[in-house]
DNA sequence: CTATTATTCAACTATTTGGTTGAATAAAGT
DNA sequence: ACTTTATTCAACCAAATAGTTGAATAATAG
């Protein structure tokens, strides 16, 4: 019975699985196409989406062989609750975060002339 | 260079440091005095200050035979923004990402000067 | 100088973690 | 029925983690 915090920040201490969490929030996936882009096996993978699933930061569903791995919003959002009232912080700046996204677009359309 | 994240949000995956952090959040205090509610030995809170301190949430200062320990906010900040701004983006180049976090330090400081 | 106090170091242990490979399971396609 | 595809299981390994104890270091008090 592991305290959830415990679970979710753990979850998050991991560079390949931040990256998948970041990946999923374009689209749901399969395990397989998650595993694509890394540089380890398949089964690495699987295990980091087991770890993932048990925090509650993703769903797994099964259909027919395939299995489809989305967000669950819900986990993420304890740990910012968490962190929030730990220390009564302001949320960042959301114009200069805008700005930041803007530049992201303008590299993303330049890369593709 | 181990990155930061993983060092911030692994800090924060145990119990006993979130409780450390929420001790701090009161006043500033020595190892000693952080160890005695714990029922583990005085080495034990000592490593954890240790991770605490590499993660860069905690600042430790010796004074005499004394080792005072404060809370950094700025690493928890760094998380609070990945948590934060997870939600809220495209894909993106995970370095630029990073470079953003980066920006939003400096501008951090420049206004608390 | 000696004793006490504050903290860390060193060595050790048990458990967990993140990875591997090869086999197993299960569904779909031909 | 046979093959391919998707995923996990099982066994294993190396490294990291969280704890222990006892000794070492260093500053302060008497």
């Amino acid at each position: 019975m592991a305290h959830k915090l415990n679970q979710i920040f753990s979850a998050l201490a991991d560079p390949t699985r931040r990256d998948i969490l970041i990946m999923l929030l374009e689209d749901d996936m399969a395990v397989t196409d998650i595993a694509e882009p890394f540089e380890m096996s398949l089964a690495a993978i699987s295990k980091h989406l087991i770890v993932l699933s048990n925090a509650g930061l993703v769903l797994q569903e099964r259909r027919g062989r395939v299995k489809w791995c989305k967000l669950d919003p819900e986990a993420i959002h304890a740990a910012f609750v968490w962190i929030q009232t730990f220390g009564q912080l302001d949320p960042i700046n959301l114009d200069s975060f805008e700005e930041f996204l803007e530049k992201e677009k303008l590299l993303k359309n330049s890369e593709s002339i």
